[in-house]
DNA sequence: AATGAATGAGCCTTCATTCAT
DNA sequence: GATGAATGAAGGCTCATTCAT
């Protein structure tokens, strides 16, 4: 069946596969052969080369993407307020971009609902660095004088605001139908998420 | 095995299993089985009692207690930026108070991540009332002059801020292992959330 | 429920359910339930009325017409010629009338193909009489010159023709999507079946 | 489990059981559980050979037989007369041998009474034919002096004939239990069938 | 190295039946 | 006497996984 692929490609052909299938249905509602009809694999194929299901998530997540945006928004020469509006934009864009390269993230959020052992990584390797960065951020803007507490919840309610339309999704459709979320919508909802963050940071710094 | 129980409460019983169940692990995560076994019923009981597992959810679904929050928060003789105040207050009360009763609705923001047959009852009954009620709250909080998009997308950031801390609860966990949602912490959360809004949401009003 | 039917009614409707349920999918592909639905009457009404599901066909299944049919023929005046055509025209208006009196022995034919311990009951008391009428309308045709075999194979050519066209009902009426079963076609084929088998009796007698 | 059986032969002792399995019990009757244990094979390999129950029996369903008869008879040299005794003592042989090759085909007659989805392919491919078959025969014999509805009666009455024995070889079995199928009684049967069949076409002719 | 076949545990559901009232 | 609730065995089917090749 294999015959274009070398051996090593069928292996990313999965890992790709399996980042749409678990964007799709999440990890449970996944199954192993459909992964690999998409990867044109064996049914087997995941479990050889990944040991399990398991397995597979824990390779298919790849942090690459939010990494290179978090060292874009360090590298950047701007203000921490237009650093703020650059990272939540750039979030929002990968969220929400039907851009098959950035789907691959979009897994994350979804399995953050039941746990799996993959779980433990993606915390450790992906959400802890973007929580300090955005800390970072909070810090910055409201020149340092939160607590650990205040930080971490204006943190939460800054991720809190974009995640909304990824986990939303499926009820937001239904309740408002005409809502599509193209590009020029998904910049102008950053837009209104980095104004609605940055007046209340405005806030909590003169108060 | 039924002992305990008189006759018709069984049915009751499945219902609060079942919310525990779908609660804990989503609505294709749950089984049947489960659910009756902490029932103490028979496994043929969700199918005799509600036709389907389905019929079961449907039925596990009830949003009285989201309803009443509202009808209260309505009948609230304060200002409109109190009200917010107080609805956030329930609102997360609602969502992370350990307190079996207010679990029930935990269902909702897990079954919104995998789109099942009970969805669209939920979206209409519950949740399109609540978008309405919040829509109404901002419009009196900014004066009205918001236009349809930019109401909307407020809704959205009051409300992502605080579904937030139910999806992103089994991160946080890792994340935050001291992190702990009692009575006091869930409070001091909210009125984080509330002041975090309020303050963008004045912000947008002298804009 | 049973308000209106005093207790010895609900046994009779429940009878009457049965042949019709029974008529219509078999014995293994008739339901309690549906029966007990018909019926207006509860689930347990057959187990407490009959004991089982097979006490309810034991019961159902009522000769009456059968033996009716076959009195009813002995009693005629006429040759033996004109009592086998009235007899085949009698069965096959049993057989495929959609009247519903009759339908209570469709279930026969039915029941003939999976055995079930009424079958007993049915050979015994209802298709045994049948052959040996048969049988002896066959004597009387041919004079008596036929062995045990040759008559009973010519009982069966007889029954056979009729019965073909109960069991292959599904396949006839897809094969001959135009067909129908109405009095008229049911005369004029139980004619031909007569005809048929009287020129073939009447060249085993001149033989 | 599997280690009589070289790879891929599964499939065909699966084929192989389900023929005994609803020759036996019908389609209904039939446990796909029954049919694994008999194939020495996995509850799992109906499904993963064939889709479903209905997919097995699709397979099973194999014509091969019956079209070689026909085609074995429209190759004979002999007169129509003949060539219809020859096709009643096949087919009698095809429904009533216990040989093992032909029970493949005992199913048709067994799924006539309860419609399958797999009902339509049988009238198709198999029974429509053979009712041409013996059509084009019966109007070889009555030198086409019969109108449709004439000579589709003639089919049915010569198809009743060989039927009856199979579909009322229970009713049979406790009627006449000293009666036993073995080749000589078959083709005495046969030769009944046929003699009865051509002296009423005899008679159709001439009148 | 890689696969097609096969596995067995488990899923939701259906059913005739039983039991407490 | 009669019922609604409850039972448990069994049904078809799905799935991640394993095994022989």
């Amino acid at each position: 069946m294999n015959d274009a692929g070398c051996a090593e490609q069928t292996r990313e052909r999965l890992i790709e596969a399996a980042r749409e299938v678990f964007s799709e249905h999440g990890f449970q509602g996944a199954t192993v052969r459909e992964i690999c009809r998409r990867a044109d694999a064996n049914v087997a194929a995941v479990n050889y080369h990944f040991g399990s299901k398991d397995g597979l998530l824990a390779e298919a997540l790849n942090f690459n993407q939010l990494k290179a945006m978090q060292a874009a928004n360090l590298a950047a020469t701007s203000c921490a307020e237009q650093r703020l509006r650059l990272f939540i934009r750039d979030f929002m864009l990968m969220l929400l971009d039907e851009n098959s390269a950035s789907r691959q993230c979009r897994m994350m959020a979804r399995e953050l609902a039941d746990p799996t052992p993959a779980l433990d990584k993606i915390a450790r390797e992906a959400i802890a660095p973007l929580h300090e960065h955005l800390g970072a951020l909070v810090d910055a803007i409201t020149g340092g004088t939160l607590d650990d507490a205040e930080r971490r919840r204006c943190v939460f309610s800054i991720l809190g605001q974009c995640t909304f339309y990824y986990h939303g999704e499926p009820v937001l459709q239904r309740l408002y139908p005409e809502l599509r979320f193209r590009r020029d919508e998904i910049e102008a909802t950053a837009a209104h998420i980095a104004d609605f963050s940055l007046a209340a940071l405005a806030a909590r710094k003169s108060a």
